[in-house]
DNA sequence: TCACCGCGTGAGAGCTTCTCACTTTACGGA
DNA sequence: TCCGTAAAGTGAGAAGCTCTCACGCGGTGA
């Protein structure tokens, strides 16, 4: 059996690589028009093919969206856990919760669609993609977790505090941590969407500053929460 | 002059009638199916009029929405102006806070896709009614800035703390009183917007009680704040 | 009474998503 | 090497949408 896999990934590769053609194209609307701008005829037309062919590759336009939500989630989860990486692995606790919240910010600032598209669910009914959705926000929450936990040793110096471990989420859902981690996240998303839908722009705060405040604030709040 | 008034305003009485009819059958489209599925052909539809007919009313669908939008600003801010109101004048700064907070989330529980609406912009771009609809958004400042004044007075009796007072919110833009508005608010928001758009309901978590704990959070922070 | 202006109509341009019968192309087993 | 099968792509078209416009009808104000 001489590679019989890669002949008949060949097709599967092809049409992998049609569908980040059609996404890329897609963001790139997203970005200059916002969702609404997303069109599957302009993307067959920019693609040059013809515009029913598009739906051998996305059943839909939702489908396409969810697609796009997926990325996105991936995209923000890889860029904080790159930011965090980065980092000197003997920085304290506070730094990596500081790291990780303005890697979030800076991330909604530079796709604020991107960022929109992860909280507004193309269909409101619940559609078959949504456990693939809540997979991909999960994965966010493991970040965060992981960080929430260095507070809780002495030891700073602890390894990998990023690491992906759905058996610890799975695990944590539901408890004490979890809520801390959930209202920890509510708050600095409050402020990015607020920043973002134009509620702030209307009124004149200085949001990098009242960011940085809130960052402290949550840190203090983190540790007293690790002190009962 | 025998009441020309009332004649002349005939006409404005009976197009301002038919703008309630549109945009009350647009809230239902709204509440049943999100923004997506108002449309201006189904509204004239079901008023009873040809589809071009309604753009003697709205210039377009966007303007159509931009008119929801001001209408849920001042809808929520009567809803937690009455709440307030309705309570006994006795009652502590931090009852008037928790009632202010509750009736926020009551409020966009009870009308999510108009919720969603204040915080997505129907057009990305800063369109003609952007100073409408930031005045709208000022106005719901002005009810937290008043509670959140009550805080720093030692006698609790003060009267009308729920009052509109453009010139009040003028003064205190930008200044510390703003700033922690701002951030209590986007605290609120940020729970309730994760609350709507499922980023929650995939973790199973109890939003009540974790709301109502963010709220005595809120209120902490509040009396630290004044404390300065 | 009469001119006017706002209202509603219906046609239609141009866009969209999505379906479907059809042709073409390429893969993989005999 | 050849050929059946399955996938890719086409183009027409249905149904829907927003929005425009020329046209008449009728209430309003002088």
């Amino acid at each position: 059996m001489p590679t019989p896999a890669p002949r008949s990934s060949m097709r599967e590769r092809f049409r992998e690589q049609v569908r980040e053609d059609v996404k890329a194209t897609a963001l790139d609307q997203l970005a200059e028009g916002g969702p609404q701008a997303i069109s599957i005829n302009a993307i067959a037309k920019h693609l040059g093919v013809s515009g029913g062919g598009l739906y051998r590759y996305f059943a839909s336009r939702d489908d396409l969206l969810t697609a796009l939500v997926i990325d996105a989630y991936e995209d923000l989860h890889d860029a904080m856990a790159q930011k965090l990486g980065s980092e000197a692995a003997d920085r304290t606790p506070e730094e990596h919760f500081r790291t990780l919240a303005r890697s979030y910010r800076s991330w909604a600032l530079a796709e604020p669609h991107r960022y929109e598209l992860l909280f507004k669910p193309p269909v409101p009914g619940y559609d078959a993609h949504a456990e693939s959705l809540a997979t991909a926000a999960r994965s966010l929450m493991v970040i965060l977790l992981g960080v929430l936990a260095e507070f809780g040793r002495e030891d700073a110096a602890e390894p990998a505090p990023y690491q992906e471990d759905d058996v610890l989420a799975a695990r944590t859902v539901g408890s004490s941590e979890f809520r801390l981690a959930v209202a920890v996240w509510s708050c600095v998303h409050g402020i990015v969407s607020l920043e973002l839908g134009g509620g702030l722009s209307a009124m004149t705060v200085e949001v990098d500053s009242l960011f940085e405040y809130e960052i402290e604030l949550l840190i203090e709040r983190i540790e007293r929460d690790h002190r009962d």
